[in-house]
DNA sequence: GCAAAAGTGTTCAATGTACACCCATGC
DNA sequence: GCATGGGTGTACATTGAACACTTTTGC
């Protein structure tokens, strides 16, 4: 763990350093992707990890995630959420770093990739969350969480809409909680279950390429999700 | 929020302090209460706040919340759960202090109420969730997120009987849960899903005292929770 | 014997799960 | 006309919710 760091020792002067380091997950080609960044410094220079920043003293934790998140992509009503603070006075090289995680939920189609900051990060790329390259720091650990994290929550709510384009058909909703649950579902309940919650607009359009027959087209009906707020997420 | 202080602009020269803090809950008197200790000291000198301190530099997240814990209480065995990280530039006067809480649930035959370093501690005391003093810092909001959590929690697996003796009725245990989840609830129901959970032995003890028909005393079959661990903690 | 808390089952509604065939389209 | 994915309903099991009376004890 922790990249085989030896144990050292600590003076109790230094304080600790603080970051938000942000796990930005999306659906892209029918996977489930996290967007990572090759670090350009030491330490763990040629890596990649999940992009995260130093905490502004003026900034509170949100707003620092909603920084890192806006350096990399376009966003707007991004669902963004804490998702544990990890401490291990080994987890970084030399100083100690207490990182508070967040994670995001969004659009492919939200984001732009192109290094911001060449002076921080090399390279930025979507990985599939099944064959992850070796991570930086406690990273693994760390996406492994949040896609649990996910999971739990798309169990109670449908935050799946926050993957998909804006209009989407009922299979696309469907391999999309197939994809984060990693189970298979069935078409007839999960058709069911969706239509009976009142959380889905048909909007008359339907897909018109391929060879197949066209499938309806559905939004997410955000008044309704919004007066289902208290429901959902307590 | 944040007892009225006003915005202050910050120098990004300095770097943050990171404290734990931990909401300690326990059922007494028939009442769901949270230990405060009252501050010696500057910031918020003389109101009452959770237990917290610095975290050292050589220690991880959990272990700074089981030492704040072991100042205050004689524990063992505990639930201690990350809870959220509080990191408002102003929730704290002066510095930047950015707050890891915890909440833990316990025993109250469990707790020594002393002051242990009275250069910091004036005084301990369990205040009841239900009429909470004035606090310090952002205290109310921590406690207030813990009592939603521990309901939450609750509600997927019986973690109360961490607040409960070894041995209990099955009232009493009801009564922990109504006291958590501030509902009452049905007596028959209740003890359907308790003893069909197979997390309960039968201590074939019961009550003595008391005026009124004796009650046979349980206990939880630990082995059963930690085979069922996976399933609730998932 | 009475006050006070312990203990006990059945019915109904809602929800989740298993399962197989026809439909519309492009080629 | 056929290959491909879109679309549909019923039966059963499990779970949660409502609800009232008898039992045991101390006084």
């Amino acid at each position: 763990m922790y990249n085989g760091l030896m144990a050292r020792t600590f003076t109790e002067t230094k304080t600790h350093e603080v970051t938000v380091d942000v796990v930005i997950l999306t659906i892209h080609n029918g996977k489930l992707k996290v967007l990572l960044v090759k670090r350009a410094n030491e330490p763990f220079r040629g890596k990649w990890s999940i992009p995260g920043g130093f905490i502004r003293l003026s900034e509170n934790l949100d707003d620092a995630a909603l920084r890192v998140l806006k350096e990399k992509t376009s966003v707007q009503n991004i669902y963004l959420e804490q998702l544990y603070t990890f401490g291990d006075p080994l987890r970084y090289p030399n100083t100690r770093v207490i990182t508070c995680a967040y994670f995001a939920l969004l659009r492919a189609e939200d984001i732009k990739l192109e290094v911001a900051n060449k002076d921080e990060v090399s390279e930025v790329q979507w990985h599939s969350v099944e064959k992850l390259p070796p991570l930086a720091f406690d990273h693994k650990e760390i996406i492994e969480y949040s896609l649990k994290r996910t999971r739990e929550r798309l169990e109670l709510c449908p935050i799946a809409f926050q993957l998909l384009p804006k209009k989407f058909t009922l299979t696309e909703l469907q391999q999309s909680y197939e994809l984060i649950l990693k189970k298979t579902l069935d078409k007839r309940n999960f058709r069911k279950k969706m239509l009976s919650s009142n959380i889905l607009v048909e909007t008359n359009e339907s897909t018109k390429q391929g060879s197949k027959r066209p499938a309806a087209l559905y939004s997410f009906d955000t008044i309704t999700l919004d007066s289902k707020r208290g429901h959902f997420f307590s």
